[in-house]
DNA sequence: ATACGGGACTCAGAAAGCTATAA
DNA sequence: CTTATAGCTTTCTGAGTCCCGTA
C-alpha cells in the first residue's frame, strides 16, 4: 500500500518534496511521512495476519480473505455481507482477536472501566487547562484508583438534580464527574442574545370572498400571506384536508366572530399570490451587485450575535434567530399540520448567560437588514445555569412541550467534545458486543416473555440499528420505532426466518426493508405477536383490554420500552451504560471502518494503471462513497425524490444514447486516419463511460440520503484515517464545514482501527 | 420535563453544462 | 473546421431551517 509512496527520493530531495502538493500536506515533515507509511505497513501486516487466521477458523472470515485476492468480487460481497451479516461477521473477526489474547482482553475490559471514568475526569482537564495545576488535581482525582462502579452507583443513587445543585454551590471549582450526571458547561459564559424575524409590513393587498373584495387587517393579512405563500410554492401540504382543517381552525380565530368570510374554500387568495409572485420576480432581476451589497448588510447586522464568549474563548453560535411565524408543516400525517405558529416574543425568550456578563438587548430588524431595537421590552427570565449549553430558549407554540434552544455550534468546542464522547461510547461497545450478543441470543430463547423481548429488540437493534420508539401522544404523527413495532408491521415469510419491515420511522420515513434473521428470534415474534395483549392502552380513542388477542394494531413488544431495554443493556455492562442510540452508531461506524480497511492501495493503482493521478483519486473516492452509500441504507437515511427526476433521468440516458449513436459512426468512418480516429474513439468511450457512471450513480442515489450518516454516525477518524492510508486528499471527503466540525479528529494516524481491540494505538496503551 | 442530538427539506449560490458566436 | 468565449440554463451543493426523537 505504502510502495506507492515509498519510492527512492534522489539525495538532494526527500520523498515528501516529490509528492503532490495534497499528498504533502497530509505530514507535516519527511520524518513524519516515514512514520506514518511505516505504521500503515504495520498495520496491514498485522491486518493480513489476523485474516489469515480467521480464513482457519470461520467460513465468514474466508470469504473475506478471498474477496480481498478477488477484488472484483468485493462490491458483490459488500453487499451481501451487510444485507445478510453485518454483526455475525463483525463478530467472528473481533472473537478471534478475543480469543487470540483472552488475557490481554480482561484486563481490557477492566483497563476500560477505569478509562469510562477517568475520560470524563479528562476532559475536566482540558477544560481547565487554563487553570493552576494545583487547584485541578486536587478536584480531579481524589484516590488513585477509585473503585470505579462503586462511585458511579453512589452517584447515579443521587438524583441528577442534587448533584447538580451540590455541585453548583460548591464555588464553581472542579465538578467531580464521576457520574452520568450532567456536567458543568461554564464558568463565564456571555453572549448577544437572539435575533427576532422582522416585524410583519402589510402590503394592503385583498383577498376575494365569494368573488368579492374583502379588506383584512394587518393581522389578518399577515396569516393570509402565509397561506398564500404555500400556494405560491405549490406546497402538497394546501391539498391535505387536515392541513385545511387546522388552518381554518386558527384562521377563523384571527378573523373573530361575524367576520364576512366563513368558508375556506371560498376564499381567493390570487391576489396575494400574484403579489408574492411580482415580488419574487423583483429580487430575481436584481443584479449580482445588488445582491451583494444586501448580503454585507445582512453579514454586518448579524456579526454580533455569530459568536459568544465560552469560558474566555470565542465559540461559534449555532441558530441565534429566531423562528419566524407561519404554518406548522409537520413530516407525513401530522396532526397538527397546518396550525399557526405564533410569533415569538421577547417576553418568550429564557436567556441562559453569566452572572456578569451584559444582558442582551433584543432586537429585530428591517427588510434591508437594519437593527432595530425592541424597546421597552423584556425577556420571560435571565438565567445563570453553568450546567446548561444553551443561550436561550422558548416553548413551542405548537407542540407546546418542546423546547426550541439556542446553542453552540457544530464546529464549536463543546460540539466537538461531546461528538469525540459519543464516537469514543460505541467504540468501547466494540468490547463488549460478544457478551451482549451471547446475551440476547440466550434471552430470546426463554420462556419469559420479558426476558425474551428485552432479547429480541435488543437484537433487532443491533441487528438493523433501529431506533428505540418511545411511546408518542396522540397529538404527534403515528411513528414507531423497535419498541413499538405492531403485528402489521412485520410480515413473517414461510421459511421462519425472513421478514419483511414496514413501518414509518422518525420523520414519517418508511422503513421497508426484507432480512434474513435468526431463526429463533423469527419465531419467537411469532409467539409475541400471538400471545394475549400484555397491557391495556388507549388509541384513537379505543380501548384496548390487557388480555385479549392481538390485532394487527397492537405492540409485538407489549412487556418493553426504550427505558427497559436501556436499563437491561446498562446492567449488562455497568461500565459503559450502552444505550439504544450507541449502537447505531457502533454499527454506522463499525461497517464503514470494516469496508475501508479492505480498501488496499497498491491493489487499486495496479488496477488503474495508465490512468491519470485525478482519475485514481476520483475512484477512491468513488469507493468511499460506495461504503458511504452502505451506511446510510443501514441507517435507513433517506431522501424524497425530486419533482423532476426523471425528466433528469431522461436527459441523461438521452445523453448516454448520443454518445453511443457518434460511437458507431465512428465505426463505420472510413476516411479518417487510424490515430486520429483511435484517439476520437478513446475520447468518445472516456465519455460514455463517465455517463454511465453518472447515471449508474444517480439512479443508486436517487432515494439514499450520505450526508447524516457522515455528519453523525461515522466515526470522522476513520475517514481521517482512509484518506491518509489511501492518499486521498481530505477535502474530497468533507467538505468546509465537516472538516471545521471534525477540527477534533483530523491528527488521527492512518492506521486508527474504530474497533479498539483491532486498533494499533489502543493496542499499545493497553500494554 | 429538559436538553440536546438527529433528520429531511428548502433555497440560493456555485458549478457544470450547453449553445451561439467569433476568431 | 476547431477552439475560445460569453451568456445562458441546468444541476449540484451547502448552509440554514425547523421539525422529530431519545435519554
Amino acid at each position: 500500500m505504502a510502495s506507492s509512496a515509498g519510492a527512492p527520493a534522489s539525495a538532494d530531495t526527500t520523498v515528501l518534496d516529490t509528492l503532490p502538493l495534497y499528498k504533502r500536506l497530509l505530514y507535516k515533515n519527511e520524518s513524519d511521512r516515514i512514520k506514518y507509511e511505516k505504521a500503515v505497513q504495520t498495520c496491514l501486516a498485522a491486518e493480513t495476519e489476523r485474516s489469515q487466521k480467521n480464513m482457519s477458523m470461520t467460513n465468514g472470515a474466508a470469504a473475506k480473505s478471498n474477496g480481498s485476492k478477488a477484488s472484483p468480487s468485493v462490491k458483490a460481497k459488500k453487499t451481501l455481507v451487510k444485507k445478510s451479516a453485518p454483526p455475525a461477521k463483525a463478530g467472528a473477526k473481533r472473537k478471534m482477536v478475543q480469543s487470540d489474547d483472552d488475557d490481554d482482553d480482561d484486563d481490557d475490559d477492566s483497563e476500560d472501566d477505569d478509562d469510562s471514568e477517568s475520560d470524563s475526569e479528562d476532559d475536566d482537564d482540558s477544560s481547565e487547562d487554563e487553570k493552576p495545576l494545583a487547584s485541578r488535581k486536587k478536584n480531579t482525582k481524589t484516590t488513585p484508583t477509585p473503585p470505579a462502579k462503586k462511585a458511579k452507583k453512589a452517584a447515579a443513587a443521587s438524583a441528577g438534580k442534587k448533584t447538580k445543585k451540590k455541585n453548583a454551590s460548591s464555588s464553581g471549582v472542579g465538578i467531580e464527574k464521576t457520574t452520568s450526571t450532567k456536567a458543568k458547561v461554564w464558568d463565564t459564559l456571555s453572549h448577544s442574545g437572539v435575533l427576532f424575524p422582522p416585524q410583519y409590513e402589510p402590503h394592503g393587498i385583498s383577498v376575494r370572498y365569494s368573488g368579492q373584495e374583502v379588506k383584512l387587517t394587518p393581522e389578518q393579512e399577515e396569516v393570509a400571506t402565509w397561506y398564500a405563500q404555500m400556494i405560491h410554492t405549490n406546497s402538497d401540504y394546501i391539498g391535505k384536508e387536515l392541513f385545511q382543517k387546522n388552518f381554518w381552525d386558527g384562521f377563523k380565530k384571527i378573523l373573530g366572530k361575524n367576520h364576512v368570510i366563513k368558508e375556506l374554500s371560498k376564499i381567493d387568495f390570487a391576489p396575494i399570490v400574484e403579489h408574492l409572485e411580482a415580488q419574487r420576480e423583483v429580487k430575481n432581476a436584481m443584479t449580482n451587485e445588488q445582491k451583494k451589497e444586501l448580503k454585507v448588510k445582512k453579514d454586518a447586522m448579524e456579526a454580533p450575535f455569530l459568536f459568544a464568549m465560552l469560558n474566555g474563548t470565542r465559540e461559534k453560535v449555532g441558530n441565534f434567530r429566531v423562528e419566524p411565524p407561519g404554518l406548522f408543516r409537520g413530516r407525513g400525517e401530522h396532526p397538527k399540520m397546518g396550525m399557526l405558529k405564533r410569533r415569538m416574543e421577547p417576553e418568550d425568550v429564557i436567556i441562559n448567560i453569566g452572572k456578569d456578563a451584559p444582558i442582551p438587548t433584543p432586537f429585530t430588524h428591517t427588510a434591508d437588514f437594519q437593527l432595530v431595537e425592541l424597546k421597552g421590552r423584556h425577556w420571560q427570565e435571565i438565567r445563570h445555569d453553568p450546567f446548561c449549553a444553551w443561550m436561550a430558549g422558548w416553548h413551542d407554540s405548537i407542540n407546546t412541550k418542546d423546547w426550541k434552544y439556542v446553542q453552540f455550534a457544530a464546529t464549536s468546542s463543546v460540539k466537538g467534545e461531546s461528538d469525540l464522547k459519543k464516537y469514543e461510547k460505541a467504540r468501547k461497545l466494540c468490547l463488549y458486543i460478544d457478551k451482549i450478543r451471547k446475551d440476547y441470543e440466550k434471552g430470546m430463547k426463554s420462556s419469559d416473555p420479558e426476558t425474551a423481548q428485552l432479547a429480541v429488540t435488543t437484537y433487532l437493534v443491533d441487528k438493523l440499528a433501529l431506533r428505540a420508539g418511545g411511546e408518542k401522544e396522540e397529538d404527534l404523527a403515528d411513528t414507531v420505532g423497535v419498541t413499538t413495532l405492531r403485528v402489521s408491521h412485520v410480515e413473517l415469510h414461510e421459511d421462519g426466518e425472513t421478514i419483511t419491515f414496514d413501518f414509518l420511522g422518525k420523520d414519517s420515513i418508511r422503513f421497508h426493508q426484507t432480512h434474513k434473521l435468526n431463526p429463533v428470534a423469527v419465531s419467537a415474534m411469532k409467539r409475541f405477536m400471538k400471545m394475549p395483549r400484555e397491557k391495556t392502552y388507549e388509541r384513537g380513542g379505543k380501548t384496548f383490554a390487557a388480555g385479549s388477542k392481538k390485532g394487527p394494531d397492537d405492540d409485538i413488544f407489549g412487556h418493553v420500552d426504550p427505558s427497559k431495554v436501556n436499563e437491561h443493556l446498562a446492567n449488562l455492562v455497568p461500565e459503559l451504560r450502552p444505550t439504544i442510540k450507541t449502537f447505531r452508531t457502533y454499527n454506522a461506524s463499525i461497517l464503514i471502518d470494516e469496508m475501508l480497511q479492505e480498501f488496499e492501495t497498491d491493489q487499486f493503482v495496479a488496477q488503474a494503471k495508465n490512468k491519470s493521478e485525478s482519475v485514481l483519486v476520483d475512484a477512491k473516492v468513488a469507493y468511499y462513497n460506495n461504503a458511504n452509500k452502505e451506511v446510510a441504507i443501514l441507517c435507513n437515511h433517506q431522501k424524497g425524490v425530486s419533482k423532476d427526476f426523471d425528466s433528469q433521468m431522461g436527459k441523461k440516458v438521452e445523453k448516454r444514447d448520443s454518445i453511443k449513436e457518434k460511437i458507431a459512426e465512428l465505426k463505420k468512418q472510413k476516411d479518417l486516419a487510424a490515430d486520429k480516429k483511435a484517439a476520437k474513439m478513446k475520447a468518445l468511450n472516456d465519455q460514455l463511460a463517465k455517463a454511465e457512471t453518472a447515471m449508474r450513480q444517480k439512479e443508486d442515489l436517487k432515494t439514499v440520503s450520505l450526508g447524516t450518516s457522515k455528519i453523525n454516525y461515522m466515526d470522522p477518524r476513520i475517514t481521517i484515517a482512509f484518506c491518509k492510508r489511501a492518499h486521498v486528499p481530505i477535502e474530497k471527503c468533507f467538505n468546509k464545514a465537516l472538516l471545521e466540525k471534525f477540527n477534533w479528529a483530523m491528527e488521527e494516524s492512518p492506521e486508527f482501527r474504530f474497533d479498539p481491540a483491532v486498533d494499533p494505538v489502543s493496542r499499545m496503551q493497553q500494554d
